[in-house]
DNA sequence: GATTTCGTTGCGATAATCGCAACGCCGGTT
DNA sequence: AACCGGCGTTGCGATTATCGCAACGAAATC
């Protein structure tokens, strides 16, 4: 062993090595060599040449021939899409917004970045004065709700315009308001950290929405939802425990890097 | 089983199994419990089972605490999304397309289901009289052209108005036809394998697409978009390359049901 | 052209894994 | 109710896959 590494009996080393791999890249970081990880890893060379052979094999990771290094394979993109669809994610998520819901007496929804839409994963329904009863699978344009900002606040500036552009042909700048507009906001997310929306689609409802990052990306963001009479007068503490749990889904989804998983 | 499973040297047993219990979640099968599993991969049952608690412990897959089955997690979704923004899978698709662009004289592309529209993920172009060239990234509506076609063919029928909703509000029926002709249209092409688009956008283009599958489910599909004159006399032969590339990168993304991933 | 760094491989000691068996538990059946 | 079958889990010893070291050739760097 190296150090501290007391894996908790029943934990297969090697299996779980392999996922520590996986782990490893991110999107600052998308490809690694052996030696590289090694390093990182803290472990033998030889460990990581072996570890990352095996999951080339299975095209988990596939190694670039001319720079010998290796990136993310295609087998994962099958296995993340269908994670997404099934409802393992709601088994994690779904008690996150339960706690959510419990402390702020709303409706909580987790949502993920789909194209340049976004798409309601998740839904906690908390029966109230305006029930706001999100359908699940529905899609959403991305420029738009508290969602969308704490979602696409968080993308490279140069990708929003392609990923909207479907959307903005035909819509009026009363909808969205200018580009600049929309960049300010986001400007201003970023830097809150939350976003919130005072009534695009009804006066009366307010969202505040956190992102959830996986890997240096960002894949979707939790929101509260409800009564404008009921969230404003406490926005800051609801804003804090909204944050609170999109980082607390941020770690499930994809550990951000330098902070190993807990044993 | 323990006879004829020899591991081809350098890899590394615990890590492939793991990956094996990972392949086996399908759409068809999206939850497995410990005994399950274990029969269907031929291993001991206790095996199985700390191989599914250490995926577990990084959320690789959640158990549901109800069943006591698993299902995938929501590591998987962060990875998946970064494997599919990388170019890992450049790195795979794109012999794939070469070969299928020499053979036919054409330029061909990958596209990846992206909501419910597709977006360009890998292209090679052929200098030809007609220099069609692709944008990697761009994103097309998902109810046209061969490769839409090739898609959405393949999901499940219920999903379609969703997930066209969005582009449909507005759009005449002369862009997309009526919602009848869109499903016989599907049905011709879940019947042949291969969708054919004869100028949609162009009357001297032609499109000929052919769906890739990742555990059960379309994840893209693979075209060759070229002049009329050249596709029209050989659509039989080229249309049976492009099934052939597409069934390549099935195997590539995810084995298919029952068909395991060669040693 | 020298030197460092890389990815890969061989090999023996060692420690992790494997398979068996037993356990407690739950759900359906008798 | 008692029974039974199947489930997920755990302990443990023999075995075997793994680990770390060292060496190798090739490629990149200076």
């Amino acid at each position: 062993m190296s150090s501290s590494s007391r894996v908790p009996s029943g934990v297969l080393q090697t299996a779980d090595r392999a996922l520590l791999v996986l782990a490893a890249f991110t999107e600052r970081e998308p490809e690694h060599g052996v030696s590289d990880l090694a390093r990182r890893l803290d472990l033998d060379k030889s460990q990581v040449q072996r570890l990352m052979a095996t999951l080339a094999r299975r095209d988990f990771l596939v190694a670039d021939p001319r720079t010998r290094r290796y990136r993310l394979g295609p087998a994962l993109v099958g296995l993340g899409r269908l994670a997404e669809r099934g409802d393992g994610i709601s088994t994690v998520v779904r008690p996150v917004l339960l706690d959510l819901s419990e402390a702020t007496g709303e409706s909580t929804v987790f949502n993920v970045a789909d194209g340049g839409r976004y798409r309601c994963s998740v839904a906690v329904d908390q029966p109230g004065p305006f029930r706001y009863t999100s359908a699940v699978g529905q899609l959403f344009p991305g420029h738009g709700g508290a969602s969308g900002h704490a979602i696409f606040a968080f993308y490279p500036e140069e990708e929003i315009p392609a990923l909207f552009a479907p959307e903005l042909e035909g819509a009026t700048d009363a909808t969205i308001g200018t580009r600049a507009e929309l960049r300010r906001r986001y400007a201003e997310v970023r830097e809150r950290g939350y976003a919130v929306s005072f009534g695009e689609h009804d006066a009366r409802v307010v969202g505040v929405a956190a992102p959830v990052f996986a890997h240096g990306t960002v894949l979707g963001s939790v929101a509260v939802v409800g009564a404008a009479a009921h969230l404003r007068p406490q926005l800051d503490a609801i804003a804090e425990r909204v944050v609170a749990a999109a980082d607390a889904l941020t770690q499930r989804f994809g550990s951000p890097p330098g902070a190993p998983q807990p044993d």
